[in-house]
DNA sequence: CTAGACCTTGAACCCGACTTCAAGGTCAAG
DNA sequence: CTTGACCTTGAAGTCGGGTTCAAGGTCTAG
Protein backbone atom coordinates (compact mmCIF):
# COMPACT_ATOMS: atom_id res chain seq x y z
CA UNK A 1 0.00 0.00 0.00
CA UNK A 2 1.28 3.44 -0.83
CA UNK A 3 0.90 6.70 1.15
CA UNK A 4 -2.16 7.81 -0.73
CA UNK A 5 -3.70 4.45 -0.42
CA UNK A 6 -3.09 4.80 3.60
CA UNK A 7 -4.47 8.31 3.52
CA UNK A 8 -7.44 7.46 2.11
CA UNK A 9 -7.98 4.83 3.97
CA UNK A 10 -8.01 6.42 7.16
CA UNK A 11 -8.85 10.05 6.13
CA UNK A 12 -5.83 12.08 6.33
CA UNK A 13 -3.23 13.77 4.04
CA UNK A 14 -0.29 11.92 2.68
CA UNK A 15 1.18 15.26 4.50
CA UNK A 16 0.16 14.34 7.63
CA UNK A 17 1.01 10.49 7.71
CA UNK A 18 4.61 12.09 6.65
CA UNK A 19 4.66 14.94 9.71
CA UNK A 20 3.43 11.51 12.23
CA UNK A 21 6.52 9.72 10.23
CA UNK A 22 9.03 12.90 11.24
CA UNK A 23 7.26 12.99 14.45
CA UNK A 24 8.30 9.40 15.61
CA UNK A 25 4.48 8.36 15.86
CA UNK A 26 4.86 6.30 12.77
CA UNK A 27 8.13 4.04 11.92
CA UNK A 28 10.26 4.26 9.10
CA UNK A 29 7.98 2.01 6.48
CA UNK A 30 9.77 0.11 4.15
CA UNK A 31 10.56 1.15 1.19
CA UNK A 32 9.88 0.25 -2.73
CA UNK A 33 12.31 -0.16 -5.30
CA UNK A 34 11.03 3.19 -6.16
CA UNK A 35 11.61 4.59 -2.95
CA UNK A 36 7.87 5.06 -2.88
CA UNK A 37 7.06 4.09 1.23
CA UNK A 38 5.29 0.75 1.61
CA UNK A 39 2.50 0.26 4.43
CA UNK A 40 0.56 -2.56 5.66
CA UNK A 41 -2.29 -3.09 7.43
CA UNK A 42 -0.72 -2.53 10.89
CA UNK A 43 0.12 1.01 9.44
CA UNK A 44 -3.78 1.68 8.92
CA UNK A 45 -4.38 0.72 12.24
CA UNK A 46 -1.68 2.74 13.45
CA UNK A 47 -2.73 5.86 12.03
CA UNK A 48 -6.14 5.21 13.12
CA UNK A 49 -5.27 4.57 16.52
CA UNK A 50 -3.95 8.17 16.19
CA UNK A 51 -6.93 9.93 14.92
CA UNK A 52 -9.30 8.58 17.36
CA UNK A 53 -6.64 9.25 20.25
CA UNK A 54 -6.65 12.99 18.64
CA UNK A 55 -10.44 12.76 18.34
CA UNK A 56 -10.00 12.28 22.35
CA UNK A 57 -8.18 15.56 22.61
CA UNK A 58 -4.35 14.11 23.27
CA UNK A 59 -1.81 15.78 22.00
CA UNK A 60 0.37 13.87 19.58
CA UNK A 61 3.12 14.48 22.06
CA UNK A 62 0.96 12.08 24.42
CA UNK A 63 -0.09 9.64 21.49
CA UNK A 64 3.29 8.88 21.04
CA UNK A 65 4.01 8.23 24.65
CA UNK A 66 1.45 5.46 24.25
CA UNK A 67 2.78 4.31 20.83
CA UNK A 68 6.05 4.37 22.12
CA UNK A 69 5.69 2.22 25.53
CA UNK A 70 3.32 -0.26 22.99
CA UNK A 71 6.64 -0.47 20.81
CA UNK A 72 8.45 -1.45 23.57
CA UNK A 73 6.18 -4.46 24.28
CA UNK A 74 4.43 -2.65 27.49
CA UNK A 75 1.18 -2.53 27.52
CA UNK A 76 -0.15 1.13 27.80
CA UNK A 77 -3.51 1.02 29.22
CA UNK A 78 -2.54 2.36 32.54
CA UNK A 79 -0.79 5.06 31.11
CA UNK A 80 -3.56 5.60 28.89
CA UNK A 81 -6.07 5.88 31.60
CA UNK A 82 -4.19 8.52 33.28
CA UNK A 83 -3.94 10.41 30.23
CA UNK A 84 -7.65 10.49 29.88
CA UNK A 85 -8.41 11.72 33.43
CA UNK A 86 -5.95 14.23 32.99
CA UNK A 87 -7.77 15.18 29.72
CA UNK A 88 -10.80 14.54 31.61
CA UNK A 89 -10.44 17.02 34.11
CA UNK A 90 -8.73 19.51 31.22
CA UNK A 91 -12.24 19.57 29.43
CA UNK A 92 -14.29 19.97 32.92
CA UNK A 93 -11.78 23.09 33.73
CA UNK A 94 -12.27 24.47 30.42
CA UNK A 95 -16.23 24.13 30.28
CA UNK A 96 -16.42 25.94 33.71
CA UNK A 97 -14.43 28.72 31.87
CA UNK A 98 -16.63 28.80 28.88
CA UNK A 99 -19.72 28.82 31.25
CA UNK A 100 -18.63 31.82 33.39
CA UNK A 101 -17.72 33.72 29.62
CA UNK A 102 -20.98 32.98 28.89
CA UNK A 103 -22.46 34.22 31.69
CA UNK A 104 -20.28 37.40 31.34
CA UNK A 105 -21.06 37.49 27.58
CA UNK A 106 -25.35 37.30 28.20
CA UNK A 107 -24.49 40.08 30.86
CA UNK A 108 -23.08 42.28 28.27
CA UNK A 109 -25.32 41.26 25.57
CA UNK A 110 -28.61 42.18 28.21
CA UNK A 111 -26.87 45.64 28.60
CA UNK A 112 -26.39 46.51 24.88
CA UNK A 113 -30.18 46.22 24.85
CA UNK A 114 -30.82 48.07 27.55
CA UNK A 115 -28.58 51.31 27.05
CA UNK A 116 -28.96 53.49 24.10
CA UNK A 117 -26.28 53.83 21.75
CA UNK A 118 -26.83 57.52 21.41
CA UNK A 119 -25.70 57.66 25.37
CA UNK A 120 -22.48 56.43 24.07
CA UNK A 121 -19.98 59.46 25.20
CA UNK A 122 -16.88 60.11 23.79
CA UNK A 123 -15.04 59.56 27.08
CA UNK A 124 -15.17 55.81 26.45
CA UNK A 125 -15.00 53.50 24.19
CA UNK A 126 -18.60 51.60 24.50
CA UNK A 127 -20.55 51.64 26.83
CA UNK A 128 -21.37 48.26 26.67
CA UNK A 129 -17.65 46.97 27.30
CA UNK A 130 -16.48 49.04 29.86
CA UNK A 131 -12.69 49.03 31.51
CA UNK A 132 -12.89 46.54 34.43
CA UNK A 133 -10.68 47.39 37.93
CA UNK A 134 -7.47 45.08 37.05
CA UNK A 135 -7.42 43.22 40.18
CA UNK A 136 -4.95 40.32 38.74
CA UNK A 137 -3.39 40.77 35.30
CA UNK A 138 -6.21 38.45 33.26
CA UNK A 139 -4.63 37.51 30.15
CA UNK A 140 -7.64 36.69 28.73
CA UNK A 141 -9.95 33.59 27.90
CA UNK A 142 -8.12 31.94 25.20
CA UNK A 143 -9.79 29.33 22.98
CA UNK B 1 3.05 59.05 31.18
CA UNK B 2 5.80 56.84 29.87
CA UNK B 3 4.91 53.33 28.49
CA UNK B 4 6.30 51.39 31.79
CA UNK B 5 3.65 53.66 33.81
CA UNK B 6 0.80 52.91 31.31
CA UNK B 7 1.76 49.36 31.49
CA UNK B 8 1.65 49.27 35.31
CA UNK B 9 -1.23 51.31 35.31
CA UNK B 10 -3.67 48.31 33.26
CA UNK B 11 -1.54 45.30 34.33
CA UNK B 12 0.12 44.31 31.09
CA UNK B 13 3.72 44.13 30.21
CA UNK B 14 5.09 47.59 28.04
CA UNK B 15 6.04 44.78 25.15
CA UNK B 16 1.97 44.21 24.76
CA UNK B 17 1.71 48.09 24.63
CA UNK B 18 4.12 47.96 21.75
CA UNK B 19 2.38 45.40 19.96
CA UNK B 20 -0.80 46.92 20.10
CA UNK B 21 0.78 49.78 18.51
CA UNK B 22 2.21 47.78 15.82
CA UNK B 23 -1.05 46.09 15.35
CA UNK B 24 -2.80 49.53 15.23
CA UNK B 25 -4.84 49.23 17.89
CA UNK B 26 -3.20 51.81 20.03
CA UNK B 27 -2.09 55.35 17.93
CA UNK B 28 0.83 56.43 17.73
CA UNK B 29 2.01 58.31 21.03
CA UNK B 30 3.98 61.31 20.97
CA UNK B 31 7.09 62.04 21.62
CA UNK B 32 9.45 63.28 24.47
CA UNK B 33 12.50 65.17 23.22
CA UNK B 34 14.22 61.63 24.30
CA UNK B 35 11.92 59.42 22.16
CA UNK B 36 10.23 57.89 25.06
CA UNK B 37 6.64 57.38 24.11
CA UNK B 38 4.13 60.01 26.02
CA UNK B 39 0.96 58.88 27.19
CA UNK B 40 -2.01 60.04 28.44
CA UNK B 41 -5.19 58.77 30.92
CA UNK B 42 -6.74 57.88 27.45
CA UNK B 43 -4.09 55.49 26.74
CA UNK B 44 -5.00 53.75 29.66
CA UNK B 45 -8.81 53.67 29.19
CA UNK B 46 -7.69 52.26 25.68
CA UNK B 47 -5.34 49.32 26.62
CA UNK B 48 -7.96 48.90 29.57
CA UNK B 49 -10.39 48.58 26.84
CA UNK B 50 -8.42 46.31 25.32
CA UNK B 51 -7.81 43.80 28.01
CA UNK B 52 -11.39 43.93 28.90
CA UNK B 53 -12.68 42.97 25.59
CA UNK B 54 -9.93 40.74 25.15
CA UNK B 55 -11.40 39.15 28.63
CA UNK B 56 -14.78 38.95 26.96
CA UNK B 57 -13.34 36.80 23.87
CA UNK B 58 -12.64 39.08 21.20
CA UNK B 59 -9.43 38.54 19.22
CA UNK B 60 -7.36 41.67 18.31
CA UNK B 61 -8.72 42.23 15.24
CA UNK B 62 -12.05 42.22 16.36
CA UNK B 63 -11.19 44.60 19.12
CA UNK B 64 -9.01 46.74 15.83
CA UNK B 65 -12.33 46.75 14.27
CA UNK B 66 -14.19 48.61 17.14
CA UNK B 67 -11.59 50.78 17.87
CA UNK B 68 -11.49 51.92 13.86
CA UNK B 69 -15.04 52.77 14.01
CA UNK B 70 -14.57 54.71 17.57
CA UNK B 71 -12.32 56.87 15.97
CA UNK B 72 -13.89 57.97 13.06
CA UNK B 73 -15.86 58.87 15.01
CA UNK B 74 -18.36 56.43 14.61
CA UNK B 75 -20.44 54.96 17.97
CA UNK B 76 -19.62 51.64 17.88
CA UNK B 77 -22.31 50.18 19.90
CA UNK B 78 -24.19 48.04 17.05
CA UNK B 79 -21.15 45.97 15.91
CA UNK B 80 -20.07 45.83 19.38
CA UNK B 81 -23.52 44.06 20.37
CA UNK B 82 -23.10 42.07 17.11
CA UNK B 83 -19.65 41.16 18.03
CA UNK B 84 -20.87 39.69 21.37
CA UNK B 85 -23.28 37.61 19.73
CA UNK B 86 -21.27 36.21 17.50
CA UNK B 87 -19.20 34.87 20.42
CA UNK B 88 -21.84 33.92 22.29
CA UNK B 89 -22.86 31.74 19.53
CA UNK B 90 -19.50 30.41 19.54
CA UNK B 91 -18.97 29.53 22.98
CA UNK B 92 -22.00 28.17 23.20
CA UNK B 93 -21.16 25.52 20.17
CA UNK B 94 -17.55 25.03 21.71
CA UNK B 95 -19.33 24.16 24.90
CA UNK B 96 -21.59 21.97 23.07
CA UNK B 97 -18.22 20.29 21.70
CA UNK B 98 -16.95 19.94 25.18
CA UNK B 99 -19.84 18.46 26.36
CA UNK B 100 -19.57 15.86 23.77
CA UNK B 101 -16.25 15.20 24.20
CA UNK B 102 -16.68 14.63 27.91
CA UNK B 103 -18.69 12.04 27.61
CA UNK B 104 -16.60 10.33 25.32
CA UNK B 105 -14.04 10.59 27.64
CA UNK B 106 -15.95 9.09 30.57
CA UNK B 107 -16.61 6.21 28.32
CA UNK B 108 -13.17 5.93 27.58
CA UNK B 109 -12.59 6.00 31.54
CA UNK B 110 -15.24 3.15 32.63
CA UNK B 111 -14.39 1.08 29.80
CA UNK B 112 -10.57 1.61 31.29
CA UNK B 113 -12.29 0.33 34.47
CA UNK B 114 -13.82 -2.27 33.07
CA UNK B 115 -11.58 -4.31 31.28
CA UNK B 116 -8.48 -5.68 31.84
CA UNK B 117 -5.01 -4.93 30.91
CA UNK B 118 -4.21 -8.16 30.71
CA UNK B 119 -6.38 -8.79 27.76
CA UNK B 120 -5.37 -6.22 26.04
CA UNK B 121 -4.15 -8.40 22.71
CA UNK B 122 -1.25 -7.31 20.44
CA UNK B 123 -3.19 -6.56 17.35
CA UNK B 124 -4.29 -3.27 18.42
CA UNK B 125 -2.34 -0.55 19.99
CA UNK B 126 -4.64 -0.42 23.04
CA UNK B 127 -8.26 -1.92 23.78
CA UNK B 128 -9.10 1.02 25.37
CA UNK B 129 -8.40 3.41 22.54
CA UNK B 130 -9.81 1.54 19.37
CA UNK B 131 -9.89 2.92 15.76
CA UNK B 132 -13.49 4.08 15.39
CA UNK B 133 -14.56 3.45 11.51
CA UNK B 134 -13.68 7.29 9.94
CA UNK B 135 -16.62 8.43 8.36
CA UNK B 136 -16.01 11.97 7.61
CA UNK B 137 -12.09 13.02 8.07
CA UNK B 138 -12.57 14.10 11.68
CA UNK B 139 -9.69 16.97 12.81
CA UNK B 140 -10.09 16.17 16.06
CA UNK B 141 -11.88 18.60 18.69
CA UNK B 142 -8.70 21.21 19.27
CA UNK B 143 -8.43 23.76 21.85
C1' DC C 1 31.25 58.87 37.42
C1' DT C 2 29.00 54.84 37.52
C1' DA C 3 25.33 51.57 38.52
C1' DG C 4 20.96 50.35 37.48
C1' DA C 5 16.41 51.25 35.97
C1' DC C 6 14.25 52.90 32.46
C1' DC C 7 13.63 53.57 27.28
C1' DT C 8 14.50 52.61 21.87
C1' DT C 9 14.48 49.36 17.60
C1' DG C 10 14.10 45.19 14.79
C1' DA C 11 14.22 40.42 14.47
C1' DA C 12 13.56 36.01 16.02
C1' DC C 13 11.11 32.69 18.73
C1' DC C 14 7.04 30.16 21.04
C1' DC C 15 2.91 26.79 20.97
C1' DG C 16 0.55 22.54 17.81
C1' DA C 17 -0.54 20.26 13.93
C1' DC C 18 -0.19 20.52 10.16
C1' DT C 19 -0.16 22.86 5.02
C1' DT C 20 2.19 24.92 1.28
C1' DC C 21 5.93 25.62 -1.75
C1' DA C 22 9.60 24.36 -4.72
C1' DA C 23 11.87 21.26 -7.44
C1' DG C 24 12.25 17.20 -8.80
C1' DG C 25 11.56 11.48 -9.80
C1' DT C 26 8.17 7.45 -11.33
C1' DC C 27 4.77 5.16 -13.63
C1' DA C 28 0.48 3.79 -16.34
C1' DA C 29 -2.65 5.11 -20.00
C1' DG C 30 -3.46 6.64 -24.55
C1' DC D 1 6.14 10.33 -26.21
C1' DT D 2 3.52 13.00 -23.52
C1' DT D 3 0.19 13.90 -20.02
C1' DG D 4 -1.16 13.61 -15.52
C1' DA D 5 -1.47 11.33 -11.23
C1' DC D 6 1.25 9.71 -8.16
C1' DC D 7 5.63 9.80 -5.31
C1' DT D 8 10.26 12.04 -3.12
C1' DT D 9 12.75 15.76 -0.16
C1' DG D 10 13.55 19.94 2.69
C1' DA D 11 12.24 24.36 3.96
C1' DA D 12 9.05 27.66 4.95
C1' DG D 13 4.45 29.41 6.13
C1' DT D 14 0.00 29.45 8.97
C1' DC D 15 -2.74 30.97 13.15
C1' DG D 16 -2.79 34.54 17.71
C1' DG D 17 -0.85 37.05 20.99
C1' DG D 18 2.45 37.98 22.44
C1' DT D 19 7.70 37.03 24.60
C1' DT D 20 12.65 36.98 24.16
C1' DC D 21 16.92 38.52 22.38
C1' DA D 22 20.40 41.71 20.99
C1' DA D 23 22.36 45.98 20.96
C1' DG D 24 22.05 50.08 22.00
C1' DG D 25 20.42 55.26 24.23
C1' DT D 26 18.77 58.05 28.59
C1' DC D 27 18.23 59.48 33.04
C1' DT D 28 18.60 59.63 38.16
C1' DA D 29 20.64 58.68 42.62
C1' DG D 30 24.55 58.35 45.27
Amino acid sequence: MRIGELADAVGVSTQAVRYYERERLMPAPTRGGNGYRAYDDQAVARVGFIRTAQSAGLTLVQIRSILDLRDRGVIPCDHVSDLIDDRLAEVRRRMAELAALEEELVQLRDRSERLNPADCSDGDICHIITAQPQPQPQPAVSE
